[in-house]
DNA sequence: TTGAAAGCGCTACCAC
DNA sequence: GTGGTAGCGCTTTCAA
């Protein structure tokens, strides 16, 4: 059986109020006694009980972390910094995925409540179904990415600009006719799910949102009105489903000059397609992504994209959370995070 | 203050204990109690409170996942299986990463047998110097990856098959001079890390090893010597190194026939490469990877690859720790997982 | 500075 | 079928 601060103190020969002492370094502790402490501590290879611990002192030391679709790359790397940076802070971290069914978002509230996790880090699959918006308290809880409201705090950055910048660098290089991949699918008929109104189920559905209205108002600014006919919908945001659409849609519509697409991993689905209907990039048409996500880099041609601080984002999430996390009643706070274009061979003229 | 199982006996005017049994519905209670007891938990809100119900059981109801680098696409398609398929087990995850620190490995182990999770999926960096080799008991642990021991139980590809099956593959396209990406790094005076002799702790060293053996071996039965000057070491396989790597390579040395990718991820920066230099794939040299992950069919030109089962691999993977969970002194088992070559583009002639 | 004892919330054991 | 009680391992009063 593992030892326990019982056994430690008995061996060392004090009481377990002085190992507790020793382990948490809050007060100070005869050094002969803490030696001896530490000795029997190594003897006996002492592990804390970390349910103990956290039934005693109501905190878990970890934190959950949801996003919609840990598939994408962009998610992988939001985990691999919150793993890092979260480490730094002591805690670790639980990962849920919540696209699949919106119930596992309430499952994580409760799993908060039910001290599990200290805090979450959340990234709604769409805020009006989301499960923040609830009555109830909520636990500590930072939401990620694009989402507009103020129950909660929240860093994100400004879609709406982000887009506007992208559209207005393509029409800076010439192109014309702006194709807008991953706009606001509207369930129609034809989507076969049987959904009728509401708000759909497409992961980014916000973002999705937000990006359109920024296209949008940049082609109007230009005088050049939006074309629906542009705007090619997507119900997930994956390379299988942008390669799809964009092949069907390259098949029974006049090329556009460019695709602006709402995420790298869009716009690798349609290199794809380009690639495969013999359309050159940047030759015969452009294409644009949005995240810079590493691989975009190493993408034939590399994508021009919208970048912002990766380390920045999550540092911040962090920050907002901890604050949540020591005092609840804080006002809830909105951090943005600043984004730049990054220019590469994929929109070249 | 949130409410417990007393409160909630209290409404309900039961004990403590009956409540626990409704909650766990393990023994049978009188319908009528269970009903005002339900009728209690709803109006209190009960949750209840992991920390006592993982002191008192001794099981925290998390497992632990621990992969060398989240980054790479491939951890992203583990991370979401383990979590989707430990999900329906009941099963929550925690998730660290190893590449960064050989140390995180310990830590990870410590908090296993800190009773903070119950078990561990491993997919260690380099076996050598992992902690599992560490005398002293073990927590219930399942590596997954390309490693070579029997003191835990473990699921894997056969690299060296899989290998020889990819190089085979490539004569049968017609090619001779196959290079080999990703090839153990060997420390040397110009990696400039002060490294000296012993293993390197570059991510898949095994993997690399067993790859590359698989590699030399179809080769030398072909009748085509192995040849150093086409094996291409790599410290990390990460699309920048790749593409840097391969661009370097091909500046100074005739062009292979085909490159090998011990990953897709490699392959990835190699076309990256390729294009950069100018060189077409697969006109005039092809590109093979390794992983099949879900990107690999949206490269262009669409990538050759290695497949094997995930999902099967994630499941096996849960199924020998719960065997470990359930029975600490079960033997160790090792499962292996078929795999298969998937022709793309980039390997056409 | 250290010791004794209580209690965090839950469930297993034993009565009834 | 249900209730009382003890105890998981830790930390935090209060005393010494």
């Amino acid at each position: 059986m593992r030892a326990t601060v019982k056994d430690v103190a008995k061996l060392a020969g004090v009481s377990p109020k002085t190992v507790s002492n020793v382990i948490n370094g809050v007060v100070f502790v005869r050094p002969e006694t803490r030696e001896r402490v530490e000795q029997a501590l190594v003897e006996l290879d002492y592990v804390p009980n970390m349910s103990a611990r956290g039934l005693r002192n109501g905190r878990s030391g970890m934190i959950g972390l949801a996003l919609p679709d840990l598939l994408r790359p962009y998610s992988a790397e939001v985990t691999h910094l919150v793993v890092e940076l979260a480490h730094r802070r002591g805690w670790g971290v639980q990962i849920e995925e919540t696209a699949a069914e919106p119930k596992r978002e309430f499952e994580l509230l409760s799993k908060a409540r039910a001290h599990l996790v200290d805090g979450l880090i959340l990234n709604p699959v769409n805020l009006d179904d989301s499960a923040v918006m609830t009555a109830g308290p909520l636990p500590a809880v930072v939401l990620i990415g694009d989402v507009d409201q103020d129950m909660v705090s929240q860093v994100a950055i400004d879609n709406v600009a982000a887009a506007r910048d992208m559209t207005r660098h393509l029409l800076d290089q010439g192109f014309r006719r702006i194709a807008a991949v991953g706009t606001p699918e509207i369930p129609s008929g034809s989507s076969g799910t049987g959904r009728i109104g509401g708000s759909t189920d497409a992961p980014g559905t916000a973002a999705a949102r937000l990006r359109t209205q920024g296209y949008r108002e940049i082609l109007a600014e230009a005088g050049i009105g939006p074309d629906r006919e542009l705007e090619i919908g997507l119900d997930r945001w994956s390379p299988e489903g942008a390669a799809a659409v964009v092949g069907r849609y390259i098949d029974s519509h006049e090329l556009p000059d460019a695709f602006f697409c709402f995420t790298d991993t869009i716009a690798v689905g349609a290199l794809s397609a380009l690639w495969t209907a013999g359309v050159a990039v940047p030759g015969d048409c452009a294409v644009a992504g949005f995240d810079n996500i590493g691989e975009s880099r190493y993408t034939v041609p590399p994508l021009t994209t919208v970048d912002f601080d990766r380390r920045l984002f999550v540092e911040s999430a962090l920050d907002l959370l901890a604050e949540r996390m020591s005092d609840k009643d804080a006002t809830p706070r909105r951090v943005m995070i600043p984004h730049r274009i990054i220019t590469r061979a994929s929109t070249a003229r």
